[in-house]
DNA sequence: TCTGGGGTCCTAGGACCC
DNA sequence: TCTGGGGTCCTAGGACCC
């Protein structure tokens, strides 16, 4: 546990109705719900003059519109969203590197590496400070929790809100979560309380008196270890930059139940199609295909099947989710149709692969800076990648101005990572001026480059420079 | 009131292997 | 020949979060 409250938790406010409000000045002051508007919608965010009237995020829009019938019923805009969370997110990323972004408005930040010795005086002038830059650059506002651990930091912003600071010293913990009722525990929803208050527990003081051993019994081994232990204030999960992805999936919930095999078909073409995009984006692939679907009476069924071989084929996935779909009865209606992939890996795309393989090896110039005219980072100027692989691996790689050979892969500008493992290949982009490269397990074939999406044109560089990199490395012992 | 869409993590049983 | 136990993978479902 740290000795002092360097651990904040941010949250904007109301988030996307804020947004609206922000961007039309005759919807401020006034109930705005953000969310589905068709007939089976739910509300995503309410805005605060919207919540006296007791609407609430996952609320039925329906009954939102009954409560306030003259609120602005928005559908959410997310393109909008995601640029005010960038612009928010890179002030937060001015107060220290250490950032954990958890969702589009919410991040945890680590104060150690910019602050060291920080105590709470400090933490809270950096913590206001930060608040008045995002109000002041922005226009929204964000409350912050501040504590010695992310559980303390998260329940705290909680308790900001709306556009507050609560920070925690270091040592009361226990003693401020004590009388909150178990619900304010991330993790503890309304089955995890139902069962709780079974047994008389319905505040976290409770739950710490219950014991670790009783809480496992009454919750299972995972669940009752750690809320045992939140319930003490004790928490040890650092606050970690990246994540990878786990799944990627799609779905919708159709405004009247389907029946009709057709017409279910399309849709799940459709949401093939959306998965798909987003893999090629991110540059993964999945091996296992997971159909959802939700009955008329709400019951959610899924099925999956694992492949031999990842893919980001939508035909591929089209084709098993489609038999999956088949062995199901849907004549009674289904309500919701989801495609997902999961076991996610770095994207092979096969035939490019093949071809760089038989292809022969690229032209290696002298490293760059040596020679004027084209330059290539020669293979071994990258050996310091080479090295680190052992350690935790992320080497980046020099990137190289000029024409790459023919063939080369491309990635999308923007889209910061790269892949290549266990062995040589090239790779180019555009707008981006480096390449991480990053390598997964001690398993993979020598040789593979894992990237892309090279055959589609739109994401060819179209703007000069470009950029190539030879990405080489080999296998850690492990 | 009648329940979105995108995720994560956990549990449990069965298959399979050693 | 029969039996046991542990580990891993796969599948399905459920709780939870924003």
């Amino acid at each position: 546990m740290r000795s002092a409250p360097v651990i904040l938790h941010l949250d904007l406010d109301a988030f996307f109705t804020a947004v609206e409000q922000l961007h039309k000045p005759s919807l401020r002051g006034k109930p705005v719900v953000v969310g589905g508007v068709g007939g089976r919608g739910v509300v995503a965010t309410a805005s605060y003059e919207a919540r006296v009237f007791g609407i609430r995020s996952a609320m039925p829009t329906a009954e939102a519109r009954r409560r306030c019938p003259n609120a602005a019923y928005l559908y959410p805009r997310f393109p909008a969203y995601r640029d005010c969370s960038l612009a928010v997110m890179a002030l937060v990323r001015e107060v220290t590197p250490l950032v954990e972004q958890v969702s589009i408005d919410e991040a945890y930040l680590d104060l150690t590496p910019t602050h060291p010795g920080a105590g709470a005086d400090e933490v809270a002038a950096v913590a206001e400070g930060l608040r008045a830059r995002i109000r002041a650059t922005t226009g929204l506002t964000a409350s912050i929790g501040a504590g010695t651990s992310k559980l303390v930091a998260k329940i705290h912003s909680d308790l900001a809100k709306p556009d507050g600071l609560a920070l925690v010293p270091a040592g009361e913990e226990a003693a401020r979560l004590a009388p909150m009722s178990v619900r304010a525990i991330p993790g503890v929803g309304p089955a995890t309380a139902a069962r709780l208050a079974v047994h008389g527990v319905g505040t976290v003081g409770r739950l710490a008196e219950l014991g670790a051993d009783e809480a496992v019994r009454l919750l299972g081994r995972a669940h009752g270890t750690q809320l045992h232990a939140f319930a003490l204030g004790l928490d040890e999960r650092e606050v970690v930059t990246e994540r990878a992805a786990k799944s990627v999936s799609a779905e919708t919930t159709f405004d009247v139940d389907v029946t009709d095999r057709v017409r279910l078909g399309r849709h799940l073409r459709e949401l093939a199609e959306r998965v798909g995009e987003r893999l090629r984006k991110d540059g993964l692939s999945g091996r296992t295909v997971v159909l959802k679907v939700r009955r008329h009476d709400f019951s959610t069924l899924t099925r999956s099947t694992t492949l031999d071989q990842p893919t980001d084929d939508v035909a591929l996935v089209v084709q098993h989710a489609g038999r999956l779909l088949a062995g199901l009865d849907v004549a009674d209606g289904l309500r919701l149709l989801g495609v997902g992939v999961s076991g996610l890996s770095l994207y092979t795309q096969p035939d490019l692969l093949d071809g760089l393989l038989d292809a022969p090896e690229p032209p290696v110039r002298a490293a760059a800076g040596d020679e004027g005219g084209e330059e290539f980072v020669r293979p071994d100027a990258g050996g310091g990648a080479a090295s680190q692989i052992a350690g935790e691996a992320e080497p980046e790689v020099t990137l190289a101005e000029g024409p790459a050979p023919a063939g080369t892969p491309t990635w999308r500008a923007g889209q910061d990572v790269t892949h290549a493992e266990h062995g040589a290949g090239w790779v180019q982009g555009s707008g981006v001026g480096r390449v991480t490269v990053r390598f997964e397990g001690p398993h993979t074939e020598v040789g593979r480059i894992r990237t892309f999406a090279a055959d589609d044109p739109a994401l060819a560089p179209a703007e000069p420079p470009v950029w190539h990199a030879q990405a080489e490395a080999e296998a850690g012992p492990g």
